[in-house]
Parts: C-alpha cells; structure tokens; sequence
DNA sequence: CATTATAAACCGATCGGTCTATAATGAAAC
DNA sequence: GTTTCATTATAGACCGATCGGTTTATAATG
C-alpha cells in the first residue's frame, strides 16, 4: 500500500476543509479520515489533544492568515487601498460564498464556549482595524464604528444566504453593496 | 416515579430550543432527553422518524411562526406598519441576539442537504416579502430588492456577531441601523 | 539508522434507534 | 359518580454502529 507523507502546514488545511463543511460535532474522526485521506495515526500525531487541538490549531490558523492579508493591511497601509485588498481578499478567500466562515459557524453553537476567546478576538480584531482605516480615511468615529460592525455582520450574513438559497451571485452582491456603502465614509462622500 | 404528561405541540419548542443551542449534530438524543426532560420513548412517540422528522417538525413550525407573524402582515398589511411589526418581532423572536436563526445556523453545514428545500423557502419567501412591502411604500423594485437582501442577511449577521462577541447590544444596534435604512426607502425618505 | 510519519487494529463510551412494560387519561357503561 | 377500558404517552433497558481516542507495528526520510 502507497504511503503518502504530509508535514502539518500541508494537514491543517485539509483538516480544516472538513471542519468547515460538517461543523464541530459534524466532522467525526472517520470524516476526518475519509475526507483528508489521512489516517487516524497521522492525525493524532500531529494532534495529539485530538480534536479540539485540531479545531483550536485551525482557527489559529485562520486568524494568522487574516491578521496578515486583511487586519495589519487595514491597521498599517493607506486606508482605501487596503479596504480594497480587503474586500478583494474575503470574496476570494470565501470563494464568493461557496466557502463558509469558520469562526462564524462555530460562534452560533455551543461550541463557542470552547473556543470563546480566539472567536470573540477575530471579530474584534476585524471590527477595530476596519474601523480603524475609516477614520484614518476621513470618517467620523461614530460612524466609522457603526458602519465596520455592519459590514462585518454583513459578510457573515451573506455567506449564510448564498448557502440557505445556493446562490453565489447573492454574496457578490452584498460585498458589493458594502464595499459601495463604505466608500461613502471615506474621503468626504465619493469612492 | 412522577410522569409529566406532555403534546406534541408542548414538545416542539423544547426540543427545538436543544438543536438552535447544539445545532443538528450536536443535537445528541441522549442531550435532548436531559435538557428536555422528556425520555426516548417519549421523543419517538412524537417524533417515530426520529431526529431527522424532529428537525423538519421544528422548521415547518419556525416557518408557520414566520409566516403568521411576519410574512403574512408584510405581504397584506399596511407596509410601514408591517415593517414596524416585523423588527419589533425580530427583536423579540431572537431574544436581543441571545437566540441564534435556526434556518440560518443549518445552512451553514451540511445539514443544509437534508433540509434544502425548507431553508432557501424560508429566506426566499422572508426576502421577497419585505420587498413587497417597500414596494407597496414606494419603493422602486431595484432598491427594494437589494434592500431586502441586505436586511434579511444583515439580521442574521448580527445574530453571529452578537454571539461571536458575547454582547447583545450589538444585535440591536444593528437591527436599529437597518430599520432606519430601511425607513428612508418609503416614503420618498424620511422615516 | 534514528527520526518522522502512516496504517489500522483495538478500546470503552456514546451514538441513533427499537422495544416492552406500564402509567395517565378521558369517554362509555353502569 | 364510580368503574371500566381502550387510547395516549412515559420510562428505560437494550441493540448494533459509530464515536473520540490509544496503541503497536512499520514504512518513508535525511
């Protein structure tokens, strides 16, 4: 029989794949096998805390990869460049509603109690940045605050509705239709 | 041993207050029959298809509170009453954004195939509802529609942000925030 | 040839689901 | 107004399958 052999920056996001698509309770270790081709052996070697080391590695994963594609670009760069990126970014990495967001699926059941802190820290984290590059670009703290908490339930929210109707065109479109409502914010009113 | 005697009507709330804390899978018979108090003889009275006939017992109930209490005053009532009416309920129904959408929440994974047709009937009928009643307040068909959209998936972001972020201010913030987004479309724009 | 990684048998616990015994209920018979 | 009794509903033992997790043996690697 063939062995095939993989180092953890390869597994986490395989695993990570199954997680999203059948949720905590919903990925069983044999999904996780059959799915990611990987055996039992090979996961608790690399996950010996087992699940909930694989459930908590992801979403560290997944907060190190927004942390340098979309926060440090939104606290660091040129604002309306790096809100750009950032919508950019989320259609790609969500494949325009194709893909679901983990943090958000997880924060819904009770499986937020395990992973509270690193869940409530992404929205958080997201949340100030973008805030944080509004008001850079010219927008008012109270409405730069309003309008990023908008936009970012705004993205789970179409995720959630190009799944429920199976329709991707529905989530291009609300990225689309806050990408236009936060230009509004910058640079005195046009985008 | 006391027997607490129960109906069908009594037993799809409790139960369906397990599966929107625990979601499908997680959804244990063994967590339903402690949280509940209800045994396994009792549930499979009730219920003989077991925890699949449950789930689809709770939706279509969910979608006949909907359409009472929502659906139906948008699609005949006055429509900026009806608009009123439906934020009030929302705001009631998901208890501030402490009670997550269960439709939404088994989009999310693969429960979403099992349910398919009762998911997208839910958020298609919601959406074209609400855009109905901005029509009938003026509203041009576009506007009205995009809209909707926006308003339908902007609740359900707010109900993962507010618990992602363990606050229910924030589900009212939002849900204020597209009421009065909402308002400026009828009426030619004041609320 | 030590280290790294894979495969799969194996474990007790829990899974969804079935079954049998029996308690509560309400209408009919008296 | 009791008594009777079929109906309705509850309790929990029980079933095979699957759960998350452990272990042992061994293949790939540098």
């Amino acid at each position: 029989m063939t062995r095939t052999v993989f180092e953890k920056s390869d597994v986490i996001p395989m695993v990570a794949e199954v997680f999203r698509e059948l949720g905590y309770e919903g990925a069983s270790l044999s999904k996780i096998t059959t799915r990611t081709g990987l055996s039992k052996g090979s996961l608790y070697y690399f996950f010996p805390g087992g699940k909930e080391e694989m459930a908590a590695e992801i979403l560290a994963h997944v907060e190190a990869w927004f942390s340098a594609n979309v926060f440090e670009p939104l606290e660091r760069d040129e604002p309306i460049t790096a809100i750009q990126k950032m919508w950019r970014e989320v259609d790609a990495y969500f494949r325009s509603g194709q893909r679901i967001c983990l943090v958000g699926a997880f924060a819904l059941d009770e499986t937020r109690d395990r992973f509270a802190a690193m869940i409530s820290q992404y929205f958080k984290r997201w949340i100030e940045a973008l805030c944080a590059a509004l008001v850079r670009a010219g927008a008012a703290i109270e409405a730069a605050t309003a309008i990023s908490e908008e936009a970012i339930g705004g993205i789970q929210g179409g995720l959630i509705l190009a799944r429920a109707l199976n329709d991707e065109a529905i989530f291009q479109r609300t990225i689309a239709g806050l990408a236009e409502r936060l230009a509004k914010y910058t640079q005195g009113g046009s985008s």
